[in-house]
DNA sequence: CTTTTTGGTAAGTATTCGCTTACGGTAAGT
DNA sequence: ACTTACCGTAAGCGAATACTTACCAAAAAG
């Protein structure tokens, strides 16, 4: 069961759009705190609780350097969100295949 | 712009643990609104502002049939949500293996 | 036509959430 | 040693959210 929880950590993680941006100013490559909350609109402790939202969801690892925290986006922590998707969309696909071999079969029940 | 704020909608609805039930149970295929919150621990107008903000996500599509309405996963509703991760995903790589690169070289500064 | 089933919407409420300012604590600079 | 930079946490507040009950509309059943 600790794959739904980290599941729905992750997808509450993505689903705030500052977290999102801070994400994206995390894909070409690591940053500290005060370089982040720079090009964000809202405070630096405001980031610092979305960074660890982030971390708790296994979205992000954090490397201290001296004075600051690196943070970056870690490899693999979409792993299994991407896996729960594709589950989704598998299933949604087949289940759309069944129901419109279906309707066809009730338009024309013989043949 | 529109992509962004579809992110928005889905990933905010797929957050809630409800919704994913929801589904979840139509996984299968589609199914009424009674026969959905009969399985389900909210009551059945709260899964009808579950069905909506899904609907409004681009998740649903819904086909009344008489007295009742089935709804069913939107085949495709998901495929923008997996462009989004895959790219995060892609990206975090490049960016782990641009910073390991780089720490590789800052360790062995000759050679 | 009356009754029942199905389901969306309105109003109200308690909880959660995202943000702010204020503070403490550690490392670097002087 | 003193000051400055960096960062996490606590407390408080307004907005959003998920749920409830109550109500109303439309299609099916009797």
């Amino acid at each position: 069961m600790t794959y739904a929880i980290a599941i729905e950590a992750q997808l509450t993680a993505l689903a705030d759009p500052t977290r999102r941006a801070i994400l994206d100013r995390l894909r070409d490559g690591p940053l500290p705190v005060c370089d982040l909350a720079a090009g964000l609109p809202v405070s630096r402790p405001a980031v610092s609780q979305h960074l660890r939202v982030l971390s708790d969801a296994g979205l992000l690892r954090v490397t201290p350097q001296g004075n600051r925290r690196l943070y970056a986006i870690a490899p693999g922590g979409v792993q299994e969100l991407r896996t729960y998707l594709d589950g989704l969309w598998d299933d949604a696909l087949a289940a759309f295949a069944a129901a419109a071999r279906q309707a066809a079969q009730q338009q024309m029940p013989r043949e």
